[in-house]
DNA sequence: GTCTATAGCAAGATAGAC
DNA sequence: GTCTATCTTGCTATAGAC
């Protein structure tokens, strides 16, 4: 690629401004859903937030639930892109799952607003939305399975009760962790240590 | 207490029907705010679930926050009553643990509406409310360390990292458990089996 | 691509009759 | 203790000017 130029983006111009209107929504709607919760956020305010009105919004989304999903895929493309980064070239199933942990605790903890509004807002009454979404999050949950899978663990060790209390653990972090305390690599490392019985 | 008497009910009447009418709303409200969340959940469907029109309701509540404070402190004594009780001699730190693992488990996963807006529906965007019922929740979370703190676990072992996981663990478990699968019981049994490293 | 303007509706809460 | 009626406010979404 050359150095000054960009695939995909706009043709340049001096003083060029939009390059991605849409992002900048998304992130405006990520960081409403995640302080306010998703259906007391609202689209004026995530209107507001870049600078427009709440009409102008319709013309690069279609509706709220539009919104809420788009931020979800987003979010769940970052998790597992860092989580997928993290494994590169590391080996050894123990450290192997270590790094998935580690990585996953980082982007949610540290990784902004996406990730948040993944694990804690998907409303019981958007079955649309949930349907949509299904595949992603469980294409991400496979991505453990596998990682537990691979572990020595002694015969009879109940994997998916391993699995589940491991992600539900670093899942509920986030609502204890504060910043300034132990950094989420710390915490995901003492959580597997727990679990492998190594503390 | 005599068999027939019941301290602080309304005087005996042959066809009293009021009873507890403020108990069948804190049901509805409970309902109502686990199911489609506290913002998008209303007065009015509330009110129309025990019988009554939207403007009655504030006879017996004085606003939409206070009925969520009120499902919450039922929530907690009801979690908190039912590990107190499953404590009931029983000898051992481990056994301890798993029995109030267990308890805590069955409320959340069985015991119905209020225990699930406890862990749910604490809107961030309600400083009042938090406030409110942050001495309540502390006091529970204190029970837990308090078992943590009698297991004897190797020196140097985060005892404080164990109660977070085992807590976030059993949770979280409420997002993915299904009835017709393992029996909460089991499920904590497990996780606590696996803190212990001898799964 | 953003604005103005507004349709159409539902929300929380209150006042006073009964 | 419940109802009727309503105030006030806020919401999602659309239509059409610019």
């Amino acid at each position: 690629m050359g150095a000054d130029t960009v695939l995909s983006a706009p043709p340049a111009a001096a003083g060029r401004r939009p390059a991605n209107r849409r992002a900048q929504i998304l992130d405006a709607a990520a960081r409403r859903f995640r302080r306010h919760g998703y259906s007391a956020a609202s689209m004026r305010d995530i209107a507001g937030d870049v600078g427009m009105l709440a009409g102008s919004l319709y013309h690069h989304v279609a509706s709220k639930e539009d919104l809420l999903v788009a931020v979800h895929e987003e979010g769940i493309r970052r998790i597992s892109a860092a989580v997928t980064a993290a494994l590169a070239g590391v080996e050894g199933p123990w450290r192997r799952l270590e790094a998935a942990a580690a990585a996953h605790l980082s982007v949610l903890l540290e990784g902004g607003d996406y990730a948040v509004v993944v694990l804690r807002e998907l409303p019981r009454d958007l079955p649309a939305v949930r349907r949509r979404l299904a595949p992603l999050r469980d294409a991400y949950e496979d991505l453990f399975r596998g990682l537990v899978d691979e572990l020595p663990l002694a015969a009879g060790t109940p994997r998916r009760h391993a699995r589940l209390m491991l992600m539900g653990a670093l899942n509920w972090s986030q609502s204890w962790y504060r910043p300034g305390g132990d950094p989420p690599a710390a915490i995901a490392r003492s959580f597997v240590a727990l679990l492998r019985g190594t503390a």
